[in-house]
DNA sequence: TTCCGCATGTAACCAGTTACATGATTAC
DNA sequence: GTAATCATGTAACTGGTTACATGCGGAA
């Protein structure tokens, strides 16, 4: 499992709650990992019987009581040897393949239609992703440590959808000849 | 869930047994869909007890007795109908990219040396599927129906694998700049 | 004689999703 | 008055992985 791990470097770079962690999975760190806050608390739990990190009660008022999870000296230990762990290779899995692949069992320009549907997202995406880029690293050139890190794990999201945007136009225009050209979203 | 859908493709395709489905989703349909023998075997099972598959058993000499599985025509409704419905956008989950994101938290020339590890693998990957491209689909302008769909996704196989492999250099040469240029693998 | 390919399965487990629940505060 | 934000959880379930099991035939 990895969402562990996840939680340890998002931890590692600033301690907080079991909620604002399950904000981060749908941002920042989300391009490459999600998760729900049910799973972000049952695994904090383990996580903390098992030492690699330590929470404290903050009472607040106006707001209900939270407990902000912080890296202990073992979970450091455990995500330092983790990051030298030769992992496997990814794998994805893509429902929309699938389909575009089944394509001739049902409509084709059907097909299509939900390809251009999912463009459309993708590209709304990677909108989101530059303006993050914009906005949180505005000199690439002069980034160090884990400010770089964080800047070249943003790139690979904005290569990934600008890949998928590519490839959906070829698919779309493939599956369903009528319409030309990909459409400015 | 959607591995029910993927073996309604490949066994529209062709009917088959269990064991050469598994054996599919290794290789054609894999690069976008994984799933081992003993969740294909399972999955079989209800959807025959659904309707959406009939099974037929053959007994062999010198070889074990087997099961060849096709799709019934409830089963190709479903397929139909399926294709026309509206999914999720993809989410991608690299535990790599949870590692480059990381580095900092490590070695980050560790780190730059498990992604070269990972280049190399995707290198191999992407050199099968230019193999794969080449012997079933040499002519690909003169596709249609099945075979150009099939086309059409292995070429996004491509295209991620490409991406892939552009990211890879660029991170590998920023966490350990003391490596210069991809190696050629 | 040892391993690989064909062929099918069981059992235990782990990771992740979906639905439901609570409750105060703030902004529209 | 209605919805969103902060904050944490339980329970039931689904999808998928890992380990183990069986057994024949052919090739090295």
């Amino acid at each position: 499992m990895a969402l562990e791990h996840a939680i340890l470097v998002s931890l590692a770079e600033r301690a907080t709650t079991g909620y604002d962690l399950a904000r981060r999975f749908n941002s920042s760190i989300g391009y490459f990992w999600t998760a729900t806050h049910q799973q972000i608390y049952k695994v904090l739990r383990r996580m903390e019987d098992d030492g690699w990190v330590r929470s404290t009660a903050v009472a607040q008022d106006g707001r209900p009581d939270k407990r902000v999870y912080e890296v202990t000296a073992l979970g450091r230990e455990q995500l330092h040897s983790w990051l030298a762990e030769p992992g496997d290779p990814e794998t994805t899995r893509s429902e929309l393949a699938v389909k575009i692949r089944g394509a001739a069992f049902g409509d084709p320009r059907t097909v299509a239609a939900e390809v251009r549907r999912h463009r459309a997202l993708h590209a709304q995406r990677l909108e989101d992703y530059h303006k993050m880029a914009q906005r949180d690293f505005p000199e690439p050139a002069a980034l160090r440590g884990q400010q770089l890190h964080q800047w070249l794990v943003l790139r690979g999201g904005i290569r990934l959808e600008e890949g998928l945007l590519d490839w959906y136009d070829e698919v779309a225009a493939a599956l369903d000849p009528t319409i030309t050209g990909p459409e400015t979203s």
